[in-house]
DNA sequence: CCAAATCTGATGTACGTAAATCAAAAAATA
DNA sequence: TATTTTTTGATTTACGTACATCAGATTTGG
């Protein structure tokens, strides 16, 4: 059996409400019987049974999740999936809040971290723009012992907790190597369509794409990044363009969302030439593609891991326990026609 | 606030004991009381709160693994990972035994099922060796009311209730995809490593990978399968033997173990020549010679969350509580040089 | 050395459920 | 109707921890 605080207080010489306020940190304790207590919690091996200890505090973990108001699949997706986890909240002891704000303003989200601040949650989630007022004002919440966990796009440099989300570099790296592979020696020009370069995650992919193919695919030459807002109309027009213009177009890389207008776009303008495609995540339309051969590769991110895991973690640090890494790794998925799930 | 059996015993008009009795199914209540019980659980929306009744039940899993005693980098690593489990054992109220059988012997592991039977654990895994017999001590198992969970390697058609492994036809599929694809039009020949064609996950990764070939790849011809019984100086000797005579081989898809030997054997035989290579699972051989651009990819199932995986859909059987599909689904992964973890 | 301040112990209640006991009520049987 | 059997209620203890209160002990400062 594992020791309970009776083990420890007996062990100890002391008092149960000694023992009680030396674990959680109340006033009332001189040094040296502090130190007795952490000995006896030492030797014994003692950890607190969690579970107990919620019951006792009836404890919820109030989350905050800040998402920015996007409409395209990805943040639908991501935002039914944080949808289930508030299903799950009585099995889980949580109560999940979910705020939209307005994509890519800095500002709006500085404001909404300060807002957030004063409910003083269990935790916060959010998608990171990158600014240096965001970074700060998530360090401030940090100072202020709240939790946070940037999910899909990160907020590097700042002292959040943790990142829910794939390594965006390696993300573009993967692409390039299976986009300069699929095309075996074939010499021609890659077309890259990007949402905005004014996003952290799309930068990073577009990095890590661009130094893979300068270095290991010098035959491949990239067209300059086409940028579709994650719009499906915007991203029609400008791979049905740069199609129409340019046929020396052996491969594209579509590293945002969108991908709609890009598929509409390759079965009018590409049905007679060899195209070969890697798009990111996976939803309806991508994945249709996949399966009828108009896209050849798919990178994914799973919205549902992602959640659950910044859940997990942020349950963990509220608590002060330790998380197990690999579990939290968020992982690029990359599914072929083969291994859809 | 969610409600409590107090909750439902004052909504039904029965007192708190007879709640309990419905609730643990416990003898003594007439139909009509049990129906009126139930029918406020259901319009109260009333869940158990599980940790507090683990609380009082103090309620520990015992569990149980049965695994083969291989000795391979891959079955050493999902020991070491259910090990890692037992350190959580505390947190988690498991008590987790591992047991090992003879690999490749369904006698001894109907013998071992037997066994385990009537220890009554909480729950079983285990790694199946594919035979009728087997199935039958599952079933057994099953209808004992234990649940039981297969690991790594399925066993289609018995009442197991859950498989906590990769799909192996759609991973042969990919590989053979990946490789036909990464030879661009070549022509050639492919040779193929197994471990042994007695074990299932083998054998459905030969199946996916023929299919696949025969269907869109016909300019690859795939040699005839060699058994590496999972050991490398085996591989070693197979494959360098495969290279010295036939100089037509220009990939090589390693659908097994041993393959410390493989990388051997290329390094010492095919210097000169270009080879793609798929193997599976990733070790630090594996990884080493993914890097160095022996191997070209690799595909991999995560034992880490195979284990925990089928330690949390055990105990949710054992609750009799519902799974959350897509976070057990264990995923194909597929490591290029870029994205390793 | 005494008063004040600080520390410690003893005790009780609570969290939501499990499980047991005994008494009382209701139903079934004779 | 009396008796037995079955069903239900009331109550208690327990799980391991949190938290509050009050009394008693010990340590400080003057």
């Amino acid at each position: 059996m594992r020791p309970t605080v009776h083990d420890i207080a007996a062990a100890a010489g002391v008092s149960l409400a000694t023992v009680d306020r030396v674990l959680n940190q109340r006033p009332g304790v001189r040094h040296v019987t502090r130190e007795k207590v952490e000995a006896a919690i030492r030797d014994l091996g003692y950890v607190r049974d969690v579970a107990a200890a919620n019951l006792a505090k009836s404890r919820v973990y109030p989350l905050t999740f800040i998402l920015p108001a996007s409409d395209n699949s990805f943040m639908h997706g991501l935002n039914a999936e944080i949808r289930a986890a508030m299903a799950r909240s009585a099995a889980e002891r949580t109560d999940i809040r979910i705020v939209e704000v307005p994509a890519f303003d800095p500002q709006a989200l500085v404001r909404e971290l300060e807002t957030v601040a004063t409910e003083k949650p269990s935790g916060v989630a959010l998608v990171a723009t990158d600014a240096p007022d965001v970074r700060a004002a998530v360090d401030r919440l940090v100072k202020d012992g709240i939790p946070v966990v940037t999910l899909v796009s990160d907020l590097t440099g700042s002292l959040r907790h943790h990142y829910a989300g794939v390594d965006n570099i390696a993300a573009g790296r993967t692409a390039a190597r299976l986009l300069g592979r699929f095309l075996g020696g074939a010499q021609g020009e890659i077309a890259i369509l990007a949402g905005s370069m004014l996003v952290r995650d799309h930068r990073e992919r577009l990095e890590g794409f661009t130094a893979v193919m300068a270095q290991e695919f010098p035959a491949l030459h990239l067209l300059s990044v086409l940028e579709g807002r994650d719009d499906p109309e915007v991203a029609h027009m400008l791979i049905a363009d740069a199609l129409g213009k340019n046929d020396g177009i052996i491969g594209i890389y579509s590293l945002g969302a969108g991908n709609r207008g890009l598929v509409r776009a390759l079965k009018e303008k590409a049905v007679d030439r060899t195209l070969t495609v890697i798009a990111h995540e996976l939803t309806v339309h991508t994945r249709a593609a996949l399966l009828d051969g108009t896209i050849d590769a798919i990178l994914n991110q799973d919205a549902g891991h992602e959640v659950r895991s910044a859940i997990r973690v942020l349950k963990a640090k509220a608590d002060g326990l330790a998380v197990i890494d690999a579990q939290e790794r968020i992982r690029l998925d990359i599914f072929l026609k083969d291994n859809l799930p």
